[in-house]
Formats: structure tokens, C-alpha cells, sequence
DNA sequence: CGTGAATCGTTTGGCCCCGAACAGTAGTGT
DNA sequence: ACACTACTGTTCGGGGCCAAACGATTCACG
């Protein structure tokens, strides 16, 4: 059985306490509410160091670097996926390509079969941004990570894929 | 030794793959850049799924249920460790109180002994808000992690903890 | 063919988000 | 007392974020 919370994480664990005792009553799950919580908070700290310490040097915002990537992997994409696979919403999308043309690193193209569509591409300059970016984000990364082994950093890319999976699923109701 | 990714995950583990070959001689940590990833992906995903199905019949933002779930479990409390403790900056807070208390969910209430500071305190209306959303909240919350065990959620938890202090320690540089 | 439904990206409105600049307040040392 | 320094929450500017409404285009089907 495993513990639930590892010695040393003296003030997380009493923001577990404070929480089971203010809540009583409510008869919450506080298995799930420690993991999900934990996901949102390691998110918020990742990505405020992320900014902060890579992306800002490059006048790059977290999404517009998110964007520039998966073109680079992707190669050209039309909008409706790149924003599914950017994880924002068409609207959003719109505004971070403005910011991204504007800075002359991705280009909208019409599409010749469709005119409604419209595809995106990575300019030469955007392709030397993400070259250059990328290995410092990724040791940023191993950094973060660098408290787990290898099996744990692989166990929670695991655990986490299941979970997105879940929710991914879940959908609106 | 865990395998890094389960099968029945195809698609993403192409994005993996293509990942790796379309970045080849970047030479890197795939192991951190998945781990990562995925904490991003799913916070994104899961806070989505809560906004939609849980926070916005109460016409509640996230950060707001946030604010008004520290208050609730940790009672009045000063603005800088409201904003450090919901994750935001001050500067966000602000506006964050300014919606609360137009609501009339939350005070904002003079400190005796400093004018500067501003304690945050919540109103009737705001606990009977929490009371109400937080199981809700929190059955969705067993439900995204439904597809693990018991024993796999709280390694979720740890993990995450791990990752968490790491990233909060290194800080600026 | 032609007309209504579906789908595309964009626009709009309201909120969140941060960092930097700011005004007000408190502490420190002399 | 008096600067000087440090700290508080707020304001401001630029952007990101979503859902809903919108105009344009395409599809489906009679």
C-alpha cells in the first residue's frame, strides 16, 4: 500500500488536514481531490517557471510557443486542428495567429479546395524560433522531472494519460 | 519496469513518435517532454470538462471557485496569501475580489493593525456557494481519475507533489 | 438545380492573467 | 523627527481564453 503523501511534504499534507476537517460533512473523495489538485497546481508552477525562465527571453506567450511547436512536428495544419491539438478554441487560435503573423513567425494560407478553410504554416523564422526554443524548454523539463526516476517519470506520464483519456471521454453532459 | 505507454493509447503515442523523429538531433528528453506534456494536456482537459459541467450553471470562473474554496477551508485570510495560496498573482486577485464581492460572495475588510493590508473573508451566500458546488466538484473529480485504483491516484498525488516542489524550488534564475 | 442545414474561421463581450508602475503605509536607522 | 527603504493592494497595458453570434461557404437532399 502506498502512502498517500511521501515524508517531508509537511504543508501539503497539513492542506489535506485542514481540508478533511473543514469539509467534514461534504464527504468528499480526498484521494481524487489531492490528485486532481496537484495537477492544477503543478501545472500553474511549471508553466509560471516555464514563462518565466524560457518563453519570456523570446517574447513568446505560452500558447503562440505551444502553436509554433506543433507546427514544426505536424508541418502544415488547418486551423480546426490546430487548435484541438494546441489544446484552445477557435476563437483563441484567431488571436494567437494574429500575434504570430504579425512577428512574421507562421503565414495563413487559403486552402484551394475549400475556401472556408484555412491552413497554417511555420515561416523560416518561426522554424529557427522552435529549433532554438525547444532544447531549452525540454531541459527546463528534465529539470522539473528531475526529482523522479526514470520508471516514476514514465509511471506518471502513464497515470496522467489515463486520466486525460477519462476526461477527454467525459465530455459535457 | 513500467512501460512508458499503455497500450490502447495509439494515438498518442504517434504523436510521440513523430515527436522524436521530426525532432531528431535536438537529442531530446522524451521521457520529461511526455510527463510534462501531459500535466499541461490534462490540467487543460479536466479544468474544461469542470468548467463546462460543474462551474458554469453557478456562473463561476475557476479562479473564483478557487478564491472561494481557500476562504472556505482556511477562513478569512489576507490577500497576498489568498493569492499565493489560489495560485494567481495580486494583480489578479483583484479583479478576482472585484467580481466576488459584486456578486456579494466575498468582503473585503480593513486590518486594524496595518492599512495596507486587506483581509478577504466570506459572506453567508459565499459558504452556502461552496457547499454547494464542491460535491459536485468533487464527484466529477473521482470520476476523471475513475479509470485508476486507489493506489495508482495516490501515486498520481505523490508524484505531482514531487514534481511540484521541484519546479516551485527552482524559481527564477 | 436550389434551398435549408452543417461547417468553417472570425468577431464580440466579459473575464482572467501577468508584470510593471504606482500611491499609500509601515518599519529602520540616525 | 526624518529620510530611506520595504512592503501593501491597486491600476494599467497587452494578451490569452471561452462561448455565442455571425457571415461566408459548402454539402445534402429533394
Amino acid at each position: 500500500m502506498p502512502r498517500a503523501f511521501a515524508a517531508g511534504d509537511d504543508e501539503l499534507v497539513e492542506a489535506e488536514r485542514l481540508i478533511r476537517d473543514r469539509m467534514a460533512g461534504l464527504d468528499l473523495d480526498l484521494l481524487s481531490l489531492a490528485a486532481v489538485s496537484n495537477v492544477f497546481r503543478t501545472a500553474t508552477a511549471v508553466r509560471n517557471h516555464m514563462e518565466r525562465n524560457v518563453l519570456k527571453p523570446h517574447a513568446l506567450s505560452w500558447s503562440a510557443f505551444v502553436v509554433l511547436f506543433v507546427l514544426h512536428v505536424w508541418g502544415e495544419k488547418e486551423s480546426r486542428e490546430l487548435a484541438s491539438e494546441a489544446g484552445i478554441s477557435g476563437g483563441t487560435l484567431t488571436g494567437v495567429l494574429d500575434t504570430l503573423e504579425r512577428k512574421g513567425l507562421a503565414v495563413r494560407r487559403p486552402v484551394p479546395t475549400d475556401r472556408r478553410r484555412v491552413g497554417v504554416a511555420l515561416t523560416a523564422a518561426g522554424t529557427t524560433v522552435v529549433d532554438e526554443v525547444m532544447p531549452a524548454f525540454n531541459r527546463e523539463e528534465a529539470q522539473v522531472t528531475g526529482g523522479l526516476t526514470d520508471d516514476e517519470t514514465a509511471t506518471l506520464a502513464r497515470l496522467l494519460r489515463t486520466v486525460l483519456r477519462t476526461a477527454e471521454g467525459l465530455g459535457a453532459r
